[in-house]
DNA sequence: CAGACTTTACTTGTATGGAAGTATACCATA
DNA sequence: TATGGTATACTTCCATACAAGTAAAGTCTG
C-alpha cells in the first residue's frame, strides 16, 4: 500500500480492493502482462463493478496497470526506462542522504535491527519478508537524515523495483545485498560521509548488472 | 497534465475533466482549499456524475486533491513537508544530472532557446510561459544526459511546487532565477561538472528562502 | 478453399438512482 | 437565553442499466 489511510478510516471497499491488488502485483503474484476485468474480479468478491472500476483507475495512476479503453485492462509490463529512471534517482538522493546522516551521526539501532532480520531472513528463504526489512532498512536512512516524507515519494518509485526484485531474489544471492548494507551501516556509524556515500551508490548500482539478465529470463515481463 | 495520452485516443471525457481541473489547480486558479463538488462540476459542465467523480480520484492520487468521504472534496493544501521533499529530490537528481552532462558535453541549443524565451517573458510579465519555459529547460537537463525519462518522475514531484511558484512569480524577482540559469548554462557548456553541480544546487536551494515567506504570506494554502 | 461480412460475446465508458454518512439550520424545552 | 434533539439538505459511495467500441468466432459468397 503506497499511502494507505495511515489510522482513522475503515477505509472506502474501492481503497480495498486497491491495497489489495497493489500487494498481489508488487508480490509478482499478477505478472505482467495478466488481463484483469472489472466484471470478473467484482463478481469473484461479491461487489459492483464500480469500486472495481476506481480500484483500476488508481493503479493505472500509479503506473501499475494499463487501461485500454473498450479493450481490456491489464496489468502493466515493467517498462526498462522507468526502473533505470528511478534507480539513478534513488542513487542520487539516497547517496545524499547518507552524507547527511554521515554528519549527524544519530543513533542507528533501527537499521542494526534491520540486518539482524535480513540474515534470519536470508536463512529461511523468505523473500518477502527480506525485502520488506530491506525497504525499511533504506527508510531508516531517510528517517535518520531528518527527512522521512522523501522516503514517501521514493517508495511509489520503489514499487516497480520491488516487482523486479520479487521474481529475482530467488535467482540472485541475498548474501551480497548483506554484505552491501553492512558497509552501508559502517561508514554511517563511523560518520565518514564519502564512504557512506561511496558504499549507498555502489549498492544501488547493482540493479544495473541485474536488470539484463532479468530482462533476457523474462522477456515477456518488459517493454522497450 | 502530468502524462496525458501523448497520442491517439481521443481522451475519454473523465481524462479531460481530469486535465481541465489539472491545470486549473496547478496554476493557482483554485486555490488550497477550495471546495468542489462532483454534482456542481457536473452540471456546470453538462454531464453525469461519474467521470468527474474519476477525476477526483486520479487528482487526489496525485495528492492535488483530497476526498473526504461523505463530506466534501477540496483542493489540497499545499503540504510544506511533501514540497521541502520534493525540492531535495530534485537537487540531489539534478545535481547528479549536471554532472554527466557537464562530462559528455553534448549539444546545447535548446537551453539557450529557453534563456532566450525567459528574458522575453520576464519583460512581458508573462508568468505562465515563464514558468512553462523554465520547465522546459531543467528537462532539457535531463535530455541531456540521455535520461529523459526521469523527467516524467521529477514532474510529478513538481506539480506542488509549480502550485507554489505560480504564486510566487509575482511577488519574486525573475531576473535572480535567470542569472542562475545563466550559471547553470555556463558551466554545462563549459564542461565543468563541478561548477555544473554548485551552480545546480544553489539554483534549487533558492526555494528554502522563499517558501517561509509564501508560508506567512498566505498560511491558509499550506499545512503543517 | 479463401476471403469478406455478420453476428455475438466480450470490454470499458457513462448515466442515474438510491444508500449511508455528515453538517447545519431549525425548533422545542428548560 | 442557552441547550439539546430533530429534520433537512447536502456530500461521497455503491449498485445497476445501458451505450459505445473491440475482437474473434462463425457464416456466407465467390
Amino acid at each position: 500500500m503506497p499511502h494507505s489511510k495511515t489510522l482513522s478510516s475503515p477505509a472506502s471497499t474501492a481503497q480495498q480492493v486497491h491495497d489489495w491488488l497493489y500487494q498481489r502485483i508488487v508480490r509478482g503474484e499478477l505478472p505482467p502482462g495478466t488481463r484483469i476485468s472489472e466484471t470478473e474480479i467484482a463478481d469473484r468478491i461479491g461487489l459492483s463493478r464500480q469500486p472495481v472500476r476506481e480500484a483500476f483507475i488508481r493503479l493505472a495512476g500509479e503506473g501499475l496497470a494499463e487501461i485500454r479503453p473498450q479493450r481490456g485492462t491489464y496489468i502493466g509490463k515493467i517498462s526498462m526506462e522507468s526502473v533505470l529512471s528511478a534507480r539513478l534517482i534513488r542513487e542520487a538522493v539516497e547517496s545524499d542522504l547518507g552524507r547527511i546522516v554521515a554528519e549527524l551521526r544519530p543513533d542507528l539501532q533501527d537499521m542494526k535491527i534491520e540486518m539482524a532480520i535480513q540474515e534470519q531472513a536470508d536463512k529461511d528463504e523468505n523473500v518477502v519478508e527480506f525485502i520488506a526489512s530491506d525497504d525499511r532498512f533504506h527508510r531508516a536512512i531517510a528517517a535518520a537524515a531528518g527527512q522521512p516524507a522523501v522516503w514517501y515519494d521514493l517508495e511509489r518509485l520503489k514499487s516497480q523495483m520491488n516487482r523486479l526484485r520479487h521474481m529475482s531474489m530467488r535467482a540472485f544471492d541475498r548474501s551480497e545485498t548483506i554484505a552491501q548494507h553492512h558497509d552501508i551501516l559502517d561508514a554511517l556509524i563511523a560518520g565518514n560521509a564519502t564512504a557512506a556515500e561511496t558504499a549507498i551508490r555502489i549498492h544501488l548500482r547493482q540493479m544495473l548488472t541485474e536488470l539484463p539478465e532479468m530482462a533476457t529470463t523474462y522477456p515477456d515481463y518488459f517493454t522497450e
